[in-house]
RNA sequence: GCGCCCUUAGCUCAGUUGGAUUAGAGCGACUGACUACGAAUCAGUAGGCCACAGGUUCGAAUCCUGUAGGGCGCGCCA
């Protein structure tokens, strides 16, 4: 278990025991009011809590009384802990003892790449629904942001102990995808693309391949189905090569193969919930107003044809359908689509998936070179391509981009930085840490330094007792607590700076202190350590897929 | 007009479930640090009425209300 859970366990107890001290129990603690925070300044501790602030009014004591009543309560563990205070107005500050911090060092080196991971979420299955975009072009920065930060999120929740599945749906039909195949076959027969059509050169592209490989078209339907598969593997192409894989490929048009989805919807959302879906003006309206909507929102038109939405609502009760049943779907969508939220909300609320549908909205991307912003405009058809974005910069720096900040913050994506190859780049900085651990240990094979289970002793580590090696060893404890962090708010960017604050702690070490010299056992304590921070640092990377160089 | 997101140092941003005399990074500016493991690094200095005004609280950059500014969205389009 690692030291947070470790406390947290201790201080549960504690505030138990001390609560039945009370005649009355009506104050309830609820669980989400026991989480530790990382104290920035060591003088407040390793962890600290500020439950005694909750239960105060409540007990009719001031917030220092009530933490020292539960101080007094906390069962001693002489390994764990080296000193609890109550400091401040009522914090309970924690300080590890040093025995726990080396044995942590030693379950890091012990569990190697599976060090932080949990069993949390084991036996839950989650489903993410990321990128999603139409095929009528190739991908765009934007889609690149959903891309890694839905394929991230996937990664650290598996990591944590679920069962993830990744899945891209595909609208392969409808009215866009009629255009697209009108825009082809305008392009091979040499004629003006219509006024709403796709004007892209990749329209051209498509044509000459039609010519070029002399592929049979017969009517326009052959000309968009070619269109669909074509673009499609533009987009898988340019997915793998951003390291993002998707497990399944849902295509919208399977929904209308069941049946009549008219009457299959009408039938599913007035079982339960009667009247939720009712006819006016010839079309279908489903009443989302009931739960929150502005406005009752059309699923069938008046001429019979389906909406958008219709295909979206099938295919929600598709995924909570299927076997094993899914205990939450999460859906990532760009904030130009946050109009749609409500009233997705409100068919999973009528539905009754309401807790199981989670929504993640990414802010846009706007890309600059230096303090130029790139322009970028859809209706003009110049648009940056995820694609010209790899090409130019790499995965790395552009996962690592996009991953920096919150999903709710605006990204300015800076193409110059992230191209540079110094130390104005994040990217590089992390994975210097890296590199320079591993050019240490080729330092040390020469001075016949290797690392092994023997040299793996506890007396060894405890060698280690330069501020600078505490404070190392502490920023890696804290790793699986910063996954669950990314996993309750999903959002990735926690990792991200942890790991940019790991390669500081490390660096710093690394300037301060000589880890190959003449005193053996010291080396080979400090050999440890790095070889910790190098598991910690790839990881970290792994989970973000971005590589973890040897050298650079 | 209505709704959602945002406004923190010259620039780009952290500050997650409210918390602890000094609100933190990076870049940029200025000072220093390699005759031993990678200086793609480290240490330090300067720089902020946390957009503005009220309110809730023992405590607010964080929550509520209003104002100003920016982005996005409001179709029987997708």
């Amino acid at each position: 278990m690692t030291i947070y859970n470790e406390i947290i366990n201790l201080l549960e107890t504690a505030v138990k025991a001390a609560a039945a001290d009370f005649k009355d129990m009506t104050f309830k603690w609820s669980s989400d009011k026991f989480f530790l925070t990382l104290p920035g300044n060591e003088k407040f501790g390793d962890y600290a809590s500020n439950i005694a602030f909750y239960g105060a009014a409540f007990y009719e004591k001031t917030p220092r009384e009530l933490a020292q009543l539960i101080v007094d309560k906390l069962p001693q563990d002489k390994g764990l802990l080296a000193k609890v205070e109550v400091a401040g107005n009522g914090f309970i500050n924690f300080f590890v003892a040093k025995e726990r911090i080396y044995k942590e060092l030693g379950e890091i080196l012990a569990l190697h790449g599976k060090y932080g991971q949990t069993s949390a979420g084991v036996g839950k299955h989650i489903q993410i629904e990321f990128v999603s975009a139409n095929p009528t072009g190739p991908l765009h920065v934007g889609h690149g942001r959903g891309a890694a930060t839905g394929d991230t999120l996937a990664r650290i929740f598996k990591a944590l102990g679920y069962d993830v599945q990744k899945e891209y749906y595909v609208n392969n039909i409808g009215n866009q995808m009629n255009i697209l195949g009108q825009s082809v076959q305008a392009r091979f027969a040499g004629k003006e693309i219509p006024e709403d059509g796709y004007k892209g050169n990749y329209i051209k592209e498509i044509a000459r391949q039609i010519s070029n490989d002399k592929i049979q078209m017969t009517n326009e339907d052959d000309f968009r189905e070619y269109a669909i598969k074509t673009i499609l593997g533009w987009i898988k192409k340019d997915l793998e090569d951003f390291g993002v894989v998707f497990d399944d490929w849902f295509f919208e048009n399977t929904l209308y193969k069941q049946g009549d989805l008219k009457q299959i919807l009408l039938e599913k959302l007035n079982r339960e919930y009667p009247a939720k879906a009712y006819e006016a003006d010839g079309a279908v309206f489903v009443k989302t107003t009931d739960f929150g909507d502005d406005k009752d929102r059309v699923i069938f038109r008046a001429d019979g044809r389906p909406t958008y939405f219709a295909s979206d609502i099938a295919y929600l009760i598709d995924k909570f359908e299927r076997k094993p049943p899914l205990d939450q779907v999460i859906n990532i969508w760009g904030a130009d689509h946050h109009g749609y939220v409500p009233r997705m909300q409100a068919v999973a609320s009528m539905l009754g998936y309401k807790e199981k549908l989670k929504i993640i909205l990414y802010q846009l991307v706007s890309l600059k070179r230096g303090k130029e912003t790139v322009p970028m405009s859809t209706r003009a058809g110049e648009f940056v391509t995820l694609r010209q974005v790899l090409d130019e910069v790499g995965k790395d720096a552009c996962r690592f981009f996009f991953l920096m900040r919150s999903p709710d913050s605006a990204l300015d994506f800076d193409l110059e930085l992230a191209k540079k190859h110094s130390s104005d780049n994040p990217v590089y900085y992390v994975q210097y840490a890296h590199a320079r651990i591993s050019s240490v240990f080729k330092e040390a094979a020469k001075n016949g330094l290797m690392l092994d289970a023997v040299s793996l002793k506890i007396e060894t580590l405890e060698l280690l007792k330069e501020q600078e090696e505490m404070q190392l060893i502490k920023k890696l404890a804290n790793f699986s607590k910063i996954l669950a962090d990314c996993a309750r708010t999903y959002d990735p960017h926690w990792l991200t700076i942890y790991l940019q604050e790991l390669a500081t702690v490390f660096h710093n070490f690394y300037t301060r202190h000589r880890i190959v010299t003449e005193n053996r056992e010291l080396s080979l304590a400090r050999l440890h350590l790095i070889k910790a921070v190098s598991i910690v640092l790839k990881d970290g990377l792994d989970l973000l897929g971005i590589s973890a160089p040897e050298k650079m």
